[in-house]
DNA sequence: ATAAACTTTCATTTTTTTTTGAAACTTTAA
DNA sequence: TTAAAGTTTCAAAAAAAAATGAAAGTTTAT
């Protein structure tokens, strides 16, 4: 193979990297998390092996600060591990890299931090004590069955993600017959 | 019942009202979905009837411009309704209430207009010509499952959804068996 | 104990997103 | 046709969110 071939193929490759993290971020950006911390994720989720802040920091371009932070934000989801390598002194961090576990993960944070406090004030604006106009009754009405039907949601998801191991799969099969 | 009594119960439900808009507005901001756009619905959902734009501005203390838009939003996402009331000028607005519908609605939108396009950058970077590096090969791998993931979480939301009538319950006793 | 190597924090700045409001546009009734 | 009643658009302003970077903090080797 020649030099200039293999240049050519680092470039695909570093080009498919980049625009992979890119794509990540922007999904993240749309779905409520924050741009770099998709990123992150995203560059780790990829790498063979742990990455040390420098690198996430001169791969993303982004300041010592943005990393850390992000990096604190990503371990606190559980998603992202921290390493110690042997003789070095400096952190390292990976990515889960098992996609079941992943949005097994993703589905408890998320559950935790916005549909369990949501369902606490659905309930709470459901149980005022109406007066029978109909607008009220149609409140009450309304958030109440809003109330079940986000608990039912909240409950088949905790349900789904139970199966542990290659739920995903598991569940089409159990699904689609 | 006394004058006193009154007011107080009237308080209760605007009180509750405006909390649900609120936490409905918050949770969409943290979805991704902005937090006056999240309102709006949140408002025309518990309303029993058809509402001017200019009472969602009064209500909601937004200016024409923001209302106008974020009503075309509501609308694109096919989950508000215009509504024209016999000899009247203004224009009204509904929101879907059927709560399977809007969940169905909900994810047919994300699906194509986030899902579909990250699919396709997925399939796109996952087809690199590698080189055999370690690095180029957990890339290759990774992407590729990431790929598929994807895409049977997508199929299944699809499937799961086609159900149309009272679908989250069927699959509750789908999937709980 | 100390200093080098590294990480975290947070007040300030920058960027991004959302909102405003006035002008342009549309529709309807007279 | 016109003018009144309403809606939409979009450039500019405001608000919110994210990023920076320098100072403070921590850990480790000597």
């Amino acid at each position: 193979m020649s030099y200039q071939n293999e240049i050519t193929i680092k470039m695909e490759f570093k080009e498919a990297k980049n625009k992979f993290v890119q794509t990540w971020g922007a999904l993240g950006s749309q779905w409520g998390i924050n741009k770099t911390m998709a990123q992150i994720h995203a560059l780790l989720m990829v790498s063979h092996e742990a990455v040390s802040m420098e690198d996430i920091m001169e791969e993303l371009q982004i300041s010592r600060g943005n990393a850390s932070m992000n990096l604190r934000a990503l371990m606190d989801w559980g998603i992202v591990y921290k390493e110690y390598k042997a003789g070095e002194r400096r952190e390292f961090f990976t990515a889960e890299k098992d996609l079941d576990e992943l949005a097994v993960k993703i589905s408890r944070e998320r559950s935790k931090r916005e549909i369990k406090p949501a369902l606490k004030v659905l309930k709470e604006v459901s149980s005022i004590t109406s007066d029978n106009t109909a607008e009220e009754k149609h409140f009450v009405d309304q958030t109440t069955k809003l109330y079940d039907f986000v608990l039912k949601a909240d409950n088949m998801l905790d349900k789904m993600t139970e199966y542990k191991d290659n739920w995903l799969a598991k569940l089409v099969v159990k699904i689609m017959k």
